[in-house]
DNA sequence: ATTATTTATCTTAGTGACTAAGATAGTTAT
DNA sequence: ATAACTATCTTAGTCACTAAGATAAATAAT
């Protein structure tokens, strides 16, 4: 019965964003995050330093709410401001990447052991099947964003 | 090498969270909330009508907070402010599920129709293998979620 | 060179959703 | 009846956000 297949895996996969979205608020209150600020965060981990200016066009938020959010984390210590040296009214916005892994590495240690755990059960040939189900669901979700935000 | 695959397979997985959480950000503005309210009118249409102590005590809101996503609700004509028979301080918030379908149902349309394709592109047996994935992920983040909360 | 335009960030004023604490109204227990 | 409790609402204050404009630096134009 295909049609159950469907509905089920809609199902989980409904449970999993939620789950999902659950877990890293906990993990962001956990952190003394408020709101928003840890989703940033973890942005400026990934891609490295960047400008005011960049985080505002990849965040969507205004350079206004750029500003408080590096006050933010300026005052904690998680990131430093920095003049560029060709262009001075560039802000650079470097995170200081072991400082925040510190914070946040032990909050994510279990449920990165035990990921690893999950992975480790599947044979290889299972894991290709579960990453080619990812990928193409994150495909999806990107397209249907991408049409969303441009209306 | 199964250092790769576990580091792969985690690095799809935050590329998914992140995502999901775009995505339904995306569909919340283009349907006209701010915010949070997308998340919990979804959980009203979920479980069904239920008294705004319950809403409360389910989202982790204060009451006031409750209050406050009734109105705002409630100015939309999504749901209904019933008194309870019984008890007569109780104040349901009864739903309306056609308004929200309509209102929803067209901009999940796209993501669904493509998903059940993408599931229904695997064999029963590749089917089952994601199902155990995605399941035992949830069960995984619903358990670190539950260790943080009563931290 | 001086001036105008553009660019990058910051500042200010106002908004909206939130919390905490207390008010209101209805229920249960003594 | 009165007290204690419970469910929701109200109020005051906070915080992150937007929109609009200020500041400062870079680039272009004359």
């Amino acid at each position: 019965m295909e049609e159950e297949h469907i509905r089920r895996i809609r199902k989980l996969n409904q449970a999993y964003a939620y789950t999902s979205l659950q877990m890293h608020e906990s993990i962001a209150r956990t952190a003394g995050f408020s709101g928003t600020d840890h989703k940033y965060l973890g942005f400026l981990l990934e891609r490295g330093q960047m400008t005011a200016g960049e985080l505002s066009n990849l965040t969507g938020l205004t350079t206004g709410a750029i500003t408080g959010l590096i006050d933010r984390f300026e005052k904690k210590k998680l990131v430093k401001r920095q003049h560029g040296e060709d262009d001075r009214r560039k802000v650079f916005i470097v995170p200081d990447t072991d400082k925040i892994m510190e914070l946040l590495a032990p909050l994510y240690h279990d449920f990165r052991n035990k990921s690893a755990e999950l992975t480790a059960s599947f044979s290889n040939d299972e894991i290709k099947i579960i990453e080619s189900y990812l990928s193409t669901s994150v495909e999806i979700m990107k397209e249907i964003t991408a049409r969303l935000s441009s209306k």
